[in-house]
DNA sequence: TTGAAAGCGCTAACAT
DNA sequence: ATGTTAGCGCTTTCAA
């Protein structure tokens, strides 16, 4: 079990060890049918014994093809996104392709770096999250580089994506929140030019509020996507007119939002509701379970993958939204009269 | 901003229409300082105006490098493991790393081709997890391969690797459960077989455990990793001997014991005390929040990566134990008396 | 069914 | 400071 310095074999000399020429030793491998039996099972047995297998960069450099995708998603941390990445990384390995990631931690400068990066290593297509999709100069590098790629949880017209319906999503949520007898509701997001997503869940919660009579949802903006802000939380709980509920853009966010509540000597529910989006796992463990929209993370993730795969051999484009559904926990209840 | 096909230009273009060599418009993009000032503004010009940017396909084959790395872990949906590819990932990217991801789901299979396709990619070294340092074929030919690599979470004398003691960090929960009173516990695992961590941990546990005069730590195992098994754990309460506390072996595995033990009627910490292990955040928005073991997830992963670049770089392999700490929630209380 | 030859894009000797 | 040349490992015509 001595560690050699790996004298790596190449095609060539497996094909003289096997007195073969190269190119049938590279049939051997992609295109075995093609091969006589005897042939086959001689390179096989001869490669094996040499530890053989082929160099893939050899093989993208002259296929033109890496079967490797690039993703590039705002932080593992947060559940969502891990999940989303489990979705896309099963559904590329069964296909065989690799997966190259990138985690810009919501810099834009790194998310831009990113995708050059992977693009300067030939990844065959891209699956990433923009903060805007409207205006993102990554995204339009990217058109402008006819390299395939698929947005995840971000939503437009002109651009694929696998997402699910954001606006019909919050507005659900508002009107559930309606059903316990809200009419005052917040919606809590961190910095809305910096998400497209918050934006239309802020459209989609004051057409719902509109429609049912409700007033206007109001906005609270924290600095951060996904921690709470105490002093904006305090200013807008103060008065007659505070909101009775917190809808909370994500999962994440709510959390915070509940700690910060509880360290104000508030309640929930029954002193305020709040609720969030995403639908992370750990928030069924929370007491009481945070009621939240929650997204079909891995299928957003697969979905993504299998549009992308199809766009690399050739079909169109295509978007997809997928269900969303309200889960109904602890952190939202009837209002108090 | 017509999505043209894109006609990917070479070096050698650029040479041309920079009129110079191919090897001075490289060493324009690797080697800057050495090529005249004029020549380098006038190159980096005409590859701007062209679109150029250095394949990294070819530029791998022919130097030998991919400067990528390969992270395997088993699953980013356990928050322990997404900081961990955080860490690493930041780690890498700083120092013109490319990262590889695989998750394995615990699959020793896909474990295996996972190493080899990796290997077969050409990464630069490997940052991978194992479920038992001692019998691990991927760990065998990786040894074989010559290719660097460092565990993560595994401890080994003979493997390089980045991770807590195990045995110190579970010794010392056992010593605070002690101090609460505690002299029947349980170590509560997944299959111990699949583990070489949870065995450490309950070595740790049972000496500490001799040390001070307490029972000894007995075993409970469950089927899978991070599920309870409602079942195995009546059985184990049963009787005038069960355990007062459960210790956990990570995070998931406690809050999916407590749960069950939640619907068997009993109550944490009043009728038994439960602790993990990991002290991932969410540990911490539980109520009560989860007593644990943390480990600096993010720190190992960028250990890990440091060591795995140095070693890329021509260092010896070298191996890390990072502190860990013992988190004081509020699952582990006093025992009755 | 197999072989010969060219070349993917780049860099590293070696020359100048 | 720049150019010339060869070739990394592989696949893919084109021939046989």
């Amino acid at each position: 079990m001595a560690t050699r310095p790996s004298p790596r074999f190449s095609i060539i000399e497996v094909a003289r060890k096997a007195g073969v020429s190269p190119a049938t030793v590279s049939r051997a491998f992609n295109q075995p049918e093609i091969v006589h039996p005897d042939t086959l099972a001689h390179i096989r047995n001869v490669a094996k014994r040499a530890g053989f297998r082929p160099n893939r960069v050899g093989r993208s450099l002259r296929s033109g093809s890496t079967r490797t995708i690039g993703l590039i998603l705002p932080t593992l941390s947060n559940p969502v996104f891990a999940e989303c990445f489990e979705g896309a990384e099963r559904r590329a390995r069964e296909s065989g392709y690799s997966v190259m990631l990138t985690a810009t931690g919501y810099d834009p400068a790194v998310e831009s770096a990113a995708v050059q990066g992977l693009m300067d290593h030939q990844v065959d297509g891209l699956i990433l999250t923009v903060a805007d999709v409207n205006k993102s100069a990554t995204l339009d590098d990217l058109d402008s580089s006819g390299m395939p790629y698929v947005l995840v949880y971000n939503e437009s017209s002109t651009h694929p994506f696998a997402s699910v319906d954001n606006r019909a999503a919050a507005s659900d949520m508002v009107a559930h929140l309606a059903a316990l007898g809200h009419r005052r509701i917040a919606l809590v997001t961190g910095p809305l030019t910096a998400s497209d997503r918050a934006r239309r869940r802020l459209m989609g919660a004051r057409a719902c509020a509109k429609k049912l009579g409700l007033e206007t949802v109001q906005h609270i903006a924290m600095s951060s996507h996904t921690g709470s802000d105490a002093d904006a939380l305090k200013a807008a709980l103060r008065g007659k007119q505070a909101p009775t509920a917190l809808f909370c853009s994500n999962d994440l966010l709510a959390t915070a939002v509940i700690a910060d509540l509880v360290a104000l000597g508030l309640s929930v529910p029954s002193d305020i509701s709040v609720c969030g989006f995403d639908g992370m796992r750990f928030g069924a463990l929370l007491t009481p379970p945070l009621t939240t929209v929650a997204q079909p993370s891995d299928g957003i993730g697969q979905t993504a993958c299998s549009n992308l795969l199809a766009q690399i051999h050739g079909q169109p484009p295509q978007s997809n939204r997928l269900p969303h559904c309200i889960v109904v926990g602890g952190t939202a209840a009837s209002v108090r009269r």
